[in-house]
RNA sequence: GGGCGGUUAGCUCAGAUGGUUAGAGCGCUGGUCUCACAUACCAGAGGUCGCAGGUUCGAUUCCUGUACUGCCCA
């Protein structure tokens, strides 16, 4: 017999690379077949496996295989973004180790150093997404920097620039002093922070007194070029035309007047600072005021900013307000709360500043990409998402795509320093046509997410006409995390409608965010990650993704901890055991692959609840319901298979019972176990390959390959599952009896019972009866028993358990009071409710009806147990 | 400041379109190493479904308000 534990460790590995010399996970370019595809989110080819990839690949692959068992032609695609500006941090850092810079090594240089840093330690991910058992078709793998989805990304910069719907220009941005380049706004990370409002006082150029003016951010002070106060502001209106002087700067500026100015906030008097303040420039920008820019590249000082020129804006704010002390013009400060915008990449403070930049228009691209949501041509699950994307699409603002850095696609456009004349191209071109002066490119390259916007057409062959692209276009899902909701999912819309004329994707499922048992975000400075690799490990994939998928309920967050798995790995090893059980009991027996009508109660049952169930499970995968598809199965596998259906056919198996047919039943076993593996394939693929393999009739090479189970009418079995109801009734109120009582499990006892009109179907199953409530004696008799008893009822059918000593008649005593005690209230509740004339009278008849008979059963019970306990007081005397 | 969620057993969560004796897993209590599994088996305890109103014959489920809490955007 095999290992009472399952291990996983050699099992994974030999599967996986089976499925792959298969050609399992390689989809048809051309098929009969129904098309599925997914295009993966690509993960940063500087990426490890966290719990986010893990819970999202994990959910992708229960979608693709199971599509794929139920006969579509299901693409799964894979691949890696290049991650701009992380991998080019990653890279630096590597250089700094050697000493290097990359302005030390050139462009050209430096970019072969990342291809070859990409080679060597790039992708670790895909190695890992394999381990997870991700069926991609890994032939159709691509990067985002492949020569295809390059050529996909300069047709597109061509055509948008062609459009008019991308321009260059001098505009503020978002910067991030570390990184040394432009962000998106997506791309900052705003948090609210202690800070401190500083209130400053602006003297008046002509004649005495001063505005005071309240800001966050004094540092910037020398870059004002205007203070704004609120025209109906009765303190301020009559300073509007006037000028102060800009304190240090010693500096005419004039005093504005906006209505843009909130009057309650600090003093109602604000600094402009067109080159470094969103709100400022756009003020700036209505009142045609200068723009000074004061704080450099590298977040220091400039030379307008006199004898603060060189440092380090944050040291600087400190000093300026030292200054501005000494001089008697600081009135006081406050602590404030202020939110402070962080670069999502490297967590610095980002600066926002007046840049020269490129950006594309996207007012025009998210109007079709808002209707096609607000169509569901595109859906977005749970719809919740939707309004969240509503509310940023509409109020989208032009997107930054110039980038300072050197890894990334290079703006294909072309600067010819003789002329001035500008090019943009989908070639690479060298000499100016004017005057054959030669061209300079630009040096900037795109936002990463420009080329990951494009992935589900750029993927598939774009800009030409493949195959693919006509097969898989639009795709079907797409599977992500509510966190690229603006960065991705929204882009990809507006690129697909754009490009293609059509959404990327059907449907798109948001998932949630992995967090601790606490509830904690998880990260490395609090210390509560957990690594999956380290839970693959432990614990094996199946288990580790079985417990993922329990976990993911829609529009909650994954709160994981080890524990849980634990709980997963517990699930995976009862159907390693089961499987033992089911091997050793067909062992010898001869099963036919189609299953023959067994007459069985037990496999009446179990084929009736395995097509229920099958269809359960299918309901919810499609609606996306991950965990209630697994909890479904955990719970019929563990407690109905294992718990109920694998004890009853043991007799039958082993010979003890040969009044039934153990052909039918060996068959209904064998057939209802494969079944098991086929529902659970998509949940846990390697130990149901695993078993598939060792299973006596498997039919195919593979359980891959095998139909999804359905739902089967044919099958179902009301008057077999209604039967076994009562059955397992039966046995439950004897468990209970004996365990109230405290008997010990291996004590036998006797029973009696009174069975009415389920008499015969309890007679034929008595054997059953009495080995799993451990019974020694089970007498049927048609009247109420006389002799001392503990009594158990079970719809119309009552049980006696002859009791002699007399300390159990009291504890008997007591559970009866006990029930009594539980079902009075129900009886009070039941019993107003149908003596309601308002009820009666308006609710619909069937639910009177129903509320009528619960009422009688409550009765009679009750009646009963009243009735027995009266016998036992009176036989205890 | 605006928007969107959440609040059901000790913990984490299920409970489409209102009518169930309100469920599960983990934890807890008691009993078992019973020939698939102690990563197991059997039994049990535990909830006036955040609070206050309203609609309804009937509300955990719908509406309003309120408290607390989380997230996104400014």
């Amino acid at each position: 017999m095999t290992e009472k534990i399952y291990q996983p460790n050699t099992v994974e590995r030999k599967w996986y690379s089976f499925w792959l010399e298969k050609g399992y996970f390689r989809a048809e370019s051309m098929s009969e077949k129904p098309p599925f595809c997914i295009v993966i989110p690509p993960p940063n080819v500087t990426g490890v496996l966290h719990m986010g990839h893990a819970l999202n690949n994990t959910l992708q692959d229960i979608s693709t295989r199971y599509k794929r068992m139920r006969g579509f032609n299901a693409l799964w695609l894979p691949g890696m973004d290049h991650a701009g500006i992380a991998t080019q941090n990653v890279v630096e850092r590597e250089l700094a180790k050697e000493g290097l810079t990359p302005a030390a090594l050139g462009r050209d240089a430096f970019i072969e150093r990342v291809w070859r840093w990409k080679e060597k330690s790039g992708g670790t991910i895909i190695e890992q997404l394999k381990r997870l058992g991700s069926s991609c078709d890994w032939s159709r793998e691509r990067f985002t920097m492949d020569a295809g989805l390059s050529r996909a990304v300069r047709e597109v910069f061509v055509r948008l620039y062609e459009e008019g719907l991308i321009y260059r220009g001098n505009y503020i941005i978002n910067w991030c002093p570390r990184c040394k380049t432009a962000l998106s706004d997506v791309e900052v990370e705003h948090e609210e922070t202690k800070g401190h409002l500083y209130y400053i006082r602006y003297p008046l150029a002509e004649g005495d007194g001063f505005v005071t003016v309240a800001t966050t951010r004094p540092e910037t002070m020398l870059g004002d070029t205007a203070i704004a106060v609120n025209p109906e502001d009765p303190r301020y209106h009559h300073y509007i035309g006037k000028d102060v002087l800009l304190p240090i700067a010693r500096k005419r500026i004039p005093v504005i007047g906006d209505t843009y100015v909130d009057m309650t906030f600090g003093t109602g008097a604000l600094k402009i600072t067109p080159a470094h303040d969103f709100n400022d420039f756009e003020i700036g920008k209505v009142h045609s005021l200068g723009i000074v820019k004061v704080i450099d590249e590298e977040g220091k000082m400039n030379e307008h900013a006199f004898h603060y020129k060189g440092m380090d804006r944050f040291e600087a704010r400190e000093k300026i307000v030292e200054e501005l002390r000494h001089e008697g013009l600081l009135e006081k400060i406050e602590d404030y709360g202020l939110g402070v915008g962080r670069c999502y990449r490297c967590k610095t403070v980002v600066e926002p500043m007046l840049s020269l930049q490129w950006f594309v228009t996207m007012k025009p691209l998210a109007a079709p990409a808002i209707e096609a949501v607000r169509t569901h041509r595109v859906s977005i699950i749970p719809e919740m998402w939707e309004k969240v994307y509503f509310e940023w699409m509409e109020n989208i603002k032009d997107w930054c795509i110039s980038r300072q850095i050197w890894w990334g696609h290079r703006i294909p456009v072309w600067y010819c320093d003789a002329c001035g004349k500008m090019y943009v191209s989908r070639k690479d071109l060298t000499a100016c046509e004017q005057c054959k002066g030669g061209l300079r490119q630009e040096s900037d390259v795109l936002d990463t997410w420009f080329s990951s916007g494009l992935w589900p057409f750029s993927t598939l062959g774009w800009p030409d006409s493949t195959d693919d692209l006509r097969t898989f276009y639009p795709t079907s899902l797409l599977v992500t995390g509510f966190d690229i909701l603006f960065f991705w999912v929204a882009r990809m819309i507006m690129m697909g409608l754009h490009f293609m004329n059509d959404v990327p994707f059907r449907e798109v499922y948001i998932h949630a965010l992995v967090r601790d048992a606490e509830g904690r975000k998880m990260s490395k400075s609090k210390g509560n990650v957990i690594d999956p690799l380290l839970m693959l490990d432990k614990y094996g994939t199946d288990a580790f993704r079985f417990t993922l998928a329990m976990l993911a309920a829609q529009g909650r967050d994954v709160l994981l901890s080890e524990e849980r798995i634990e709980g997963g790995r517990n699930f995976v090893n009862k159907l390693w055991n089961a499987s033992r059980l089911t091997t050793a009991l067909l062992e010898g027996k001869e099963v036919s692959a189609e299953n023959p009508k067994s007459c069985f109660l037990p496999d009446r049952w179990i084929r009736s609840r395995l097509r229920k169930v099958a269809g359960e499970v299918e309901e919810s995968i499609n609606a996306y319901r991950y965990s209630e598809a697994a909890m479904t199965l955990h719970s019929f596998v563990w407690h109905e298979f294992c718990d109920w259906y694998l004890e009853l056919v043991k007799p039958n198996l082993y010979g003890k019972v040969t009044r039934f047919d153990a052909r039918a039943t060996a068959s209904t076993l064998h057939g209802t176990f494969l079944d098991i593996l086929r529902l659970l394939h998509p949940f846990m693929p390697f130990i149901t390959e695993e078993i598939y393999q060792l299973m006596p009739l498997k039919g195919k090479e593979s359980i891959m390959i095998e139909p999804f189970p359905q739902y089967e009418p044919s099958e179902i079995d009301e008057q077999g599952e209604a039967g076994m109801n009562m059955l397992m009734g039966i046995v439950d109120v004897i468990r209970n009896i004996r365990g109230e009582m405290g008997f010990a499990p291996n004590v036998r006892i006797e029973a009696r019972i009174r069975a009415n009109r389920h008499a015969p179907l309890l007679e034929e199953y008595a054997f059953y009866i009495k080995e799993l409530a451990k019974v020694e004696d089970l007498l049927f008799v048609t009247d109420k028993v006389s002799e001392r008893a503990a009594i158990g009822i079970h719809e119309d059918v009552e049980i006696f358990i002859p009791i002699k000593d007399p300390q159990i008649i009291l504890r008997e005593i007591g559970r009866i009071d006990k029930e009594l005690a539980k079902i009075g209230p129900d009886i009070e509740r039941v019993m107003k409710k149908i003596n309601n004339e308002e009820f009666r009278g308006k609710a619909p008849p069937e639910v009177v009806k129903k509320e009528e008979t619960v009422y009688d059963d409550l009765c009679q019970k009750r009646d009963k147990l009243v009735g027995n306990r009266a016998t036992l007081e009176g036989l205890l005397k």
